[in-house]
DNA sequence: TTATTCATTGAATAAACATTCAATCAAAAT
DNA sequence: ATTTTGATTGAATGTTTATTCAATGAATAA
């Protein structure tokens, strides 16, 4: 409809946006395989043939998607690693920011399952694939350099840092996709006993 | 080929143990859509047909695999509680013989994992969708019953025991999904590091 | 006005796949 | 030997679904 060639522009935005947030929901709670097209579609209030003028094929958009969770959960970890605080504060400030991510049901615990999800499974497109190899391990280096700062602090529990950063994300994960299965009746757990794991008392 | 009684039963039963464990590996990979029913009957050794003489579907497959991770992990969860030691004592046990599994590569540890991916997912078959709401409870309110033991004894960290059976199977969940997705290169972190959440030290 | 440019649609196409089925085959019973 | 029974096969069927495409519409430029 628009010419103008701005309103054209955020015009375009709104549909990749509207596909993505969809496609993230749908993948999200039922896998690409089993999540069709027509439904993406649908939901984003769009033909068929429309998505198909913003992405080449369904693999496409959920590459696109792969990309953009570590592009959002490693700027997380980046930005936390680089705050003036604390390592033993940047490991609760993580817990507590992720737990609301959680509770609010933003889109940041669909990636989390998303991510979990695709990681896990064969059959991803091949290119998702790449940069999950690429981009996966940044989180638990990320959390394994705080661990060790915090343990050169004093106030990290001693311990192999890898170990410890593994746990803290398996953890997270866990509750992540625990959630996605029992919205109605999950209730989150007291930060504090996660906490135990790393910080001394 | 066989009239024999026995030994026909007998390799009925083999055929469908061929299908249920290629079945577990395969669907655990990929998820329920994404694994083909002629993959399910190559990696077993049989024609499609034949698969058909023994499951009316792929779903049918898949529920009997829920059916039978639960009896297996609740089975496994039951007979723990049942064991004449300490509620401490049974936490460790848990933890080691969990641990046990995922470093063996028993059926076990891809049992978790097609639980904690189908419970996540929308459109898994109706059927087994209800096993799930019947059963996936139980182990969470069995450790949840440990845990409360544990606190009458002394030995485990006060807190709600709900929440901390949570956590206990959520971090579970959370390594089992963490190991299928980097076989390659996973090692289990140190059992003590979980147990810090739920024994005082 | 008219022409042009793209977003947009919905139906057509073609491939993939679950499921069915008619035909074998091998053992055991007669 | 012949018949019966049930496992087994592989090709045929029909449905589902991703992808393509020819046609439409709406805004600007000429």
């Amino acid at each position: 409809m628009p010419r103008n060639p701005e309103q054209n522009e955020q015009m375009k935005e709104e549909r990749r946006a509207a596909i993505l947030d969809n496609a993230l929901r749908l993948f999200a709670a039922k896998g690409l395989a089993a999540t069709r097209i027509a439904e993406i579609a649908k939901a984003a209030g769009m033909s068929q043939g429309l998505l198909y003028h913003y992405y080449r094929s369904k693999e496409e958009v959920f590459t696109a998607l792969i990309g953009n969770a570590f592009t959002i959960m490693n700027g997380a970890a980046a930005a936390l690693e680089a705050l003036p605080i604390s390592a033993a504060e940047k490991i609760r400030r993580a817990v507590n920011e992720l737990f609301t991510g959680l509770e609010r049901s933003e889109h940041t615990g669909t990636y989390h399952l998303l991510i979990a999800a695709a990681s896990a499974s064969e059959g991803i497109p091949a290119e998702a694939r790449a940069i999950i190899t690429r981009e996966s391990r940044v989180p638990y280096e990320i959390m394994a350099r705080i661990v060790k700062e915090g343990q050169v602090q004093g106030t990290v529990r001693s311990g192999d840092p890898e170990q410890l950063a593994l746990l803290f994300w398996t953890t997270i994960k866990g509750l992540a996709i625990h959630r996605a299965a029992n919205r109605r009746t999950f209730r989150l757990p007291d930060p504090d006993i996660i906490l135990r794991m790393f910080l001394k008392e």
